[in-house]
DNA sequence: CAATGATTTGACCAACTGGTCAAACTCACG
DNA sequence: CGTGAGTTTGACCAGTTGGTCAAATCATTG
């Protein structure tokens, strides 16, 4: 592909067909059980066209990966220093569950990587991921300190909400099947 | 690999071995991102040394999960529909915690499958799992209409208990990085 | 419309993968 | 020790996969 031009119609198109059709693909197969054949397919193009627009079937899973990753932290940036603690967490609540219905092929991505020891997202949760949780906990411990919410370790409080909102998308198969 | 004899000493030992190295490769690298060679270095054996034993790549899977999803819905099993409802509750979340405890690469093995859609659990989540969920919800049901727990919908009540029992053990890695 | 650059594709390649097979080797037991 | 069953392996195969490339087609614009 031309280099650093403006993108043409064309390629803002297929470029967003590919990650549109690679989240579909690496969310219900993981990385290494995807084909770029399959995501190819899946975007209407053929195998070597689709690697006319990204470089290699890794190139996509990482922009695929460091668009999602940023939206996926939003909720926990909107958590306001000034706000009323419990009404911030409660809203952080209702802000992650909302993302999960919203966005349950983005979940299970991320879960499947994980599980899977995060071996390509490593580096990315450790720095940004990492910075945010480390903000955010100490802004909970204020609280705490402060007597305006319970005492629990922040980090704990913050994976236990995570667990239970992003449940019913990482593992919708189960619930589906077992809710008829 | 001889038919319906007793196995031998070398048989219980190598299959015991292939057991326990498709449980490290497959929890890591769900099935389609394992390969044969991966299990069987990680047994000590040469690749057709192993498809000695096992007849295929699935054949083990298949064996390991049979295996491991008895094991895993004991607990559940375990829930009495004689005791005291608050406790059983109770102990059926320490069940599961400690199960997530000390069989991690189980629960993580469990969750790759499930996120990626189950297409090699479905039959025995269909019919297995959702009979005892079913079972286990009319006891919860019968212990709400007697007035004994708090009302909720059963089977989400047992949705939450294992989205927080098995979180630390799926997303151990996430865990590890974020806690130092 | 001509020409230049952007897009698309069929044919191809090397590496990898699941699996086979015959031959060699090892073990238990009479 | 000998022998037959159990075990191990190197060589091999066919299918798949990520990726390349030159040639063909298409779009844009002067």
């Amino acid at each position: 592909m031309p280099a650093d031009r403006a993108p043409t119609r064309i390629q803002k198109k297929n470029r967003a067909a590919i990650l549109e059709a690679a989240l579909d693909v690496f969310s219900s197969h993981g990385f290494r059980g995807s084909t770029v054949d399959q995501i190819a397919k899946a975007a209407g193009l053929s195998k070597p066209n689709l690697l006319y627009y990204f470089p290699s079937k890794e190139a996509i899973f990482n922009e695929l990966m460091a668009g999602l990753l940023d939206t996926w932290l939003d909720p926990l940036r909107a958590l306001d220093p000034d706000g009323e603690p419990l009404e911030e967490i409660l809203a952080y609540v209702q802000r992650k569950l909302q993302m999960s219905r919203d966005f349950p092929r983005e979940s299970r991505l991320y879960a499947n990587e994980i599980v899977q020891g995060a071996p390509r997202l490593h580096d990315v949760i450790a720095s940004d991921l990492n910075g945010l949780v480390e903000e955010k906990a100490q802004l909970l411990q204020g609280w705490m300190d402060a007597g305006r919410i319970n005492r629990a370790h922040p980090k704990h409080l913050l994976f236990s909400i995570w667990s239970l909102t992003q449940h019913y998308a990482d593992f919708d198969a189960q619930v589906r099947t077992l809710m008829g």
